[in-house]
DNA sequence: CACTTTTGTAAGTGAGTACTCACTTTTCTT
DNA sequence: AAGAAAAGTGAGTACTCACTTACAAAAGTG
């Protein structure tokens, strides 16, 4: 039942990862799912209940991502494993998290808890905790240069084209915490 | 004369840095900018057009900022300039990057000269040969890292509120190279 | 001054938008 | 099988948008 709500949501997230919300009409998401246009909203309510839609399914992937992290029982693994995070989610949720980058910058979104704000706090703890294990004289700062360093492999990743996954860089980056 | 051209420009910047330019009416920026809408048209054509005068002048002023940087004697002044670009660049022309950053994410710019390709290209350049001048084993892949550190500090810049500039990751992150 | 050009305005216009509604078809339940 | 609920349609509707047009006021120039 109601597959065709999961064409919908496909098509609404290529759409607007690859347009950008505000430029993806619902009667085009309607097209390319091979829909009516009034079932879009029989299913979803409004645009705005779309993207929710699409967002909730975000914060579902990352939790489990920062659930396994979290299992790992060595700290220099857990932090390998941070490091390997953007790579990971982005070979295969490319549309994704595409979506979720440009997100950040519309005002629209900026407030409410679209932001993968509560599962990146837990895995900032994790990384925390990980350099304290490890011996780092000041973790929070490491944190703080790892995050940095997530953010932007993440929007490099992203600007690259699809297939051609650099790993050379996240191998120097693993390098360096040994 | 043609005082109200600038006019324009500024509401134009900072309600497409605040709102996305699609979801931003060129009503909206006539309104702002206290000048009738058809005064938009004739000075700048399209929205388009308008658009692309805000990033002409983008284009100026990252040009300035890298010639400065490139006329530093000392390389490790030079990474060290690098490193505070983002929160020189932000400090003064925040909505100028803030929509730099959004149009990232936007097809509709990703192909065009819109990217700060050119003089982002000159920065990696000098970067390189700052770190081979230091003495650094693999200079290419420490300016990776740094391109990427550079993006992950604007992006965080960008993401906190505006006058909480806080200078101790930048710090922590120049201690690294000495 | 006369004139041309530039700068400005107010009131459109047609295309495209998100969303609704009356209705039909399919699926579930008993 | 019969009735109810859910899924699905497609033609509207009210409205917003980028852009145009007809015209007026300034400003520049001889």
């Amino acid at each position: 039942m109601a597959k065709k709500k999961a064409l919908i949501l496909e098509a609404a997230l290529r759409l607007f990862a690859e347009l950008g919300f505000d430029a993806t009409p619902t009667s085009q998401i309607a097209r390319e799912a091979g829909v009516s246009e009034g079932l879009v909203f029989r299913h979803f309510t409004s645009k705005d209940g779309l993207m929710d839609a699409i967002l909730a399914l975000a914060d579902e992937r990352m939790k489990k991502q920062v659930a396994a992290i979290a299992r790992l029982p060595e700290p220099l693994a857990q932090i390998h494993a941070v490091i390997e995070l953007p790579g990971r989610l982005l070979g295969e949720e490319r549309e994704f998290w595409k979506l979720q980058f440009s997100l950040k910058w519309q005002k629209k979104y900026r407030n409410q808890s679209y932001q993968p704000s509560a599962h990146h706090l837990e895995l900032v703890q994790i990384a925390a905790q990980a350099f304290e294990k490890l011996g780092y004289p000041e973790p929070e700062k490491e944190v703080g240069l790892l995050v940095l360093l997530l953010d932007g492999l993440s929007n490099q990743l992203l600007s690259q084209p699809e297939g051609s996954f650099d790993t050379t860089l996240v191998d120097f980056l693993k390098s360096k915490y040994q």
